[in-house]
DNA sequence: CAAACCGTATCACTCATATAATACACTTAG
DNA sequence: CTAAGTGTATTATATGAGTGATACGGTTTG
C-alpha cells in the first residue's frame, strides 16, 4: 500500500496540492498499482502531521478527476488504467517542462545552452 | 524604461512573487541597465490591476537582496552589476530546473527522455 | 515657490488555506 | 454481533495574501 513515506512537506504552496501532485507523480511513475489501497484520510494526516479536512480535499480532487474511488465506510482504491496513467504523465511533465521553458526564453537562454544545464544538473542530482 | 509589458499575470501564485521574479528575469536578461528607473509602484499597479501595496511588497524585497535602490520621493532605480546579474541568473535557472529534474526523476523518466521532452517542447514553444 | 509625483506607512476588509472538534452512516475485522 | 476503522459532513477559528482607502513627508518639475 502507498505509504506516503516520500513526500515531504515544504512551502512552495498549498498542502493538499503537494499530496495530490505526489499522488498523481506515483500513479505516472506506475508506483501505485491499479486497485491498490490508499492509506485512509485520518492515517495520512496523522502521518504527515496535518488535517484531515485537508487530506480529504486532495482526495475529492483525485476522485474528481476519475483517479480514484471512493465509498463510505471502506478504503479508497486508485483506478487508473495505462490511458489514465499516460495522461497524468503527460500532463506533469508538459506542465514542469513549459513553465522553465518559458521562464528561460525571458531570461536568454539558447535552446543549447538549455540542454547542456539539464544534463548537468541531472549528472549532478544523481551523485548525490 | 522597464514597462512590465511582457508581465501577465496568472494564478501559479502570489503576485508579489510574479513581479518580483518578471524584474529579475529582467536583470538575468540584461534587458535592464544597471541604474535605470523602475516605473513607480503606483503606475505598475495600475498597469497591472493590482494594489499598489502588492507591488510595495515585492520592490521591497528586491531592495532587500540589494537589487534595486529606493529614496523617498525619488524613484526606485535598479543596482545590478555582472556579478549580481549572474548570481541572480544562475538562482532562476537552478531553482526551475533542480524541481523539473526532482519531479521527472520520482515519475521515472530517464536523462535521455527529459533531454528529448526539454528539446522537443522547446521547438514547440519556438513555433508559438 | 507650488503642484505633481514619489516612497512609505497604516487600518480595515475579503478570501483561501489550514486547523480543530465533532458527528453520522457505512464497512470490515475480531 | 460488536467494535474499530472509514468516508463524509458541518461549524468555528486562525493566519496570510491581497485589496481598498488614506495619510505623511520628501523629491522633482514647471
Amino acid at each position: 500500500m502507498l505509504t506516503f513515506d516520500r513526500l515531504v512537506l515544504d512551502e512552495s504552496g498549498p498542502i493538499y496540492l503537494q499530496i495530490l501532485r505526489y499522488v498523481k507523480q506515483g500513479i505516472a511513475a506506475g508506483t501505485i498499482a491499479n486497485g491498490e489501497e490508499l492509506p485512509s484520510r485520518r492515517v495520512v494526516s496523522a502521518l504527515l502531521g496535518v488535517n484531515p479536512n485537508t487530506v480529504q480535499k486532495a482526495y475529492r480532487m483525485l476522485e474528481e478527476e476519475g483517479l480514484i474511488q471512493s465509498h463510505t465506510g471502506a478504503k479508497s482504491c486508485v483506478v487508473a488504467d495505462e490511458a489514465a496513467r499516460s495522461r497524468v504523465r503527460t500532463q506533469l511533465l508538459g506542465q514542469d517542462a513549459r513553465a522553465m521553458i518559458s521562464a528561460m526564453k525571458q531570461m536568454g537562454v539558447t535552446r543549447e545552452e538549455a540542454l547542456a544545464l539539464l544534463d548537468s544538473l541531472w549528472k549532478e542530482d544523481d551523485a548525490t
